[in-house]
Order: structure tokens, then sequence, then C-alpha cells
DNA sequence: TGATTTATTGAAAATCATTATCACTATCAG
DNA sequence: CTGATAGTGATAATGATTTTCAATAAATCA
């Protein structure tokens, strides 16, 4: 119901491991925890996914792990700085590694057929950097989200 | 479900009434979609509102109308450019209406207290155009949006 | 204008992503 | 090793949004 984090926190993923960087803020390393970032780690080319697809991906390839396990991780590694909640489509949320270059990395979405483009652009978060510092607020995360119909689907339509 | 519109549409809101705007695509003037508007006109014209926000104006100034018909209406309104979608919160949608100026205006949000802040900067949008033109792909909407958290809030987080 | 067609409405039920609950288990600090 | 407690899985609950469907009203045209 709230947006996490409660409190700012750094946003770098350093270079400590994942014990470390969890026992810091009271959260245990778990089995389930390990498994998850590995699944990015592996992915990394197709790297957006969803709560449901990490899901699946993870009983595909043998773990028992809960639904409500992802669901809980991923706050925690949100929370943690170690990923990244992304806004691509209308009704989930979508999950990528949080690396050094992830913002200045934006999106390009077909709302027909849910591809999804990268590109990259300084200039914007430095705006989000300004305008967070003249305004006082702590920059927690920024977002340039382009909504569009893919060349495929234009053409799909078009017919 | 699906993401809409279905089809690419002109993102403006030209000088023809709400009428003629809707029969062009087949949908009908009726009094809630009118009413719908002029909430936003009237009232809203600097806010952002949700659905259930939304309904709650409407009915407090005596109208009869529900939540279904504001779902309903807000998507063809979306279709037809007269209202923008905002990812705001993480729970809900957002909506305000889509000025000539709407693609240069964007969003900095408190994630602690909700509250939203505007700004201009036209070079964002220029990013958004220049990406869909170079990788064929028809624009429907971008948004930048700054989370963060604004100044009253941290001291409340310190004390 | 009046009849016809069909988009729209309201009310209620359904959907579905996400969250909460709870008994049990596993991690971590000492 | 042990105690304190964070985390897990299964499942129920939540809540925004969508769908259903019979009744109504807007657009079209004779
Ligand atoms: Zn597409
Ligand atoms: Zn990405
Ligand atoms: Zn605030
Ligand atoms: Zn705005």
């Amino acid at each position: 119901m709230m947006i996490e984090p409660n409190q700012p926190l750094p946003r770098t993923n350093s270079g400590s491991d994942l014990k470390t960087v969890l026992n810091k803020e009271g959260f245990r390393l778990t089995s389930q925890r390990q498994k998850i970032l590995e699944l990015f780690r592996d992915i990394a080319l197709d790297h957006h996914l969803s709560a449901e697809e990490i899901h699946h991906q993870l009983v595909a390839q043998g773990e028992k792990i809960s639904i409500s396990t992802i669901y809980r991780a991923l706050h925690v590694m949100v929370r943690l700085g170690l990923l990244q909640e992304l806004e691509l489509a209308e009704d989930r949320k979508y999950y990528e590694l949080s690396t050094p270059f992830t913002s200045h990395h934006h999106h390009l979405v077909c709302v027909q057929c849910g591809a999804v483009q990268e590109f990259e652009e300084v200039s914007i978060s430095d705006v989000g950097v300004g305008e967070t510092q003249t305004r006082g607020f702590v920059l927690l995360n920024s977002q340039f989200t382009i909504y569009g119909v893919c060349p495929l689907c234009q053409s799909r339509l078009r017919s």
C-alpha cells in the first residue's frame, strides 16, 4: 500500500556480498533470496521480470519457492537498492538489476505487444538530480518511459 | 487488461467540441462524460485525480454516477487524447487534462506523503520524440517521473 | 418527429495482482 | 549450541479495476 522504501537508502550495489548487505539492515540471507538474485544475474539480457515470471522461472528450474516469498524478497531488494522497480505495463510491476548504469537507462514500450527497448540518456537523469536538489527532495529513483506502437504492430494493425 | 489505446491516435485536443470528438470515433456524448470533463476543467485544472477521487467529487456535488462509468469514461478519454494517464502512486492510476503543454510537464512525487510537484522540461520530451522516430515507433505518450522524499517528510522522519 | 439501432449506464459479481495472516522453520548473534 | 526473531509456504483477504447484463438513452434516418 505504501511505496517503499520507508526511508531513503543509498542506491549503490556496492562490492560487499549479499549477506553483508542484508544483515546490515537486519535482513537475513536465505536460499530463496539468493536464487532470485542469481536469476536476475543469469538472465541479464531479457531482464525485465514480473513477480509471476520470476516465480515461473524458478519453479521451472526445480526450485521450491512460493509467490509470497518472491513478493517479499522483491520489496527487500528494492529497499536495499539491489533491484529497480519499473512501471512498464499498466497492471503489474517489473524489476531489473540495479547497476551503476541503471539511472541512465530508460524504456520505450510497445503498448500493443509489450516489447521493451532500452536507451541511454544521461541528460534525463541529470534533470532528475537537478530538480530534486533545487526542491530539497531526497532522490530515490526516476524513470522516463515512452509508450508507443512498434513497427511490427503498426503493420499488423494496418492489415 | 490490455493497454489502450488499441490503435494510435493523435494526441491533440483540438478546437472541436466534445460531441464531435466522441462521435468521430463512434462514441456518444453523455451527461456523465461531460460532468467528468467539467470536473477536470473546473476543479482539477492543476490536479491529478484517481477514479475514486473523481467519483467522490461528483457524488459530493450531487451527481448520480457509478464508479464503473468513471472507469469507462476515463478509458475513452485517454484513447481520444483528452486525458493523460499518470503513474504517480504504485497502487492506482491518476489522470489529468491533456493540454498542448502536457508533454513538457513532468512529475516529482514524494513517496511518503504522496505530494506531487510538477516541472517543465522540453528537452525530455524531445528525447522521447527522437527515440521513437529513430526506432520507427508511433509515439503515444511519455512520462518522466521522479520518486523521492520531500523536505517535510525528511524532517518528520528524522524526529 | 418517431422508430430503430446500438452505445452507455448502474449495480453487482468477477478478476487478478498484491498483501496479510499464521503456524512452522531457519538464520544469526552471543 | 541456544534463544530470539526474521523468513517461509499455504492460504485467505484486500482492493483497484473489469465484466456482465438488463434497462436506458444517444445517434441516425425515414
Ligand atoms: Zn508491438
Ligand atoms: Zn531496463
Ligand atoms: Zn512528503
Ligand atoms: Zn501533472
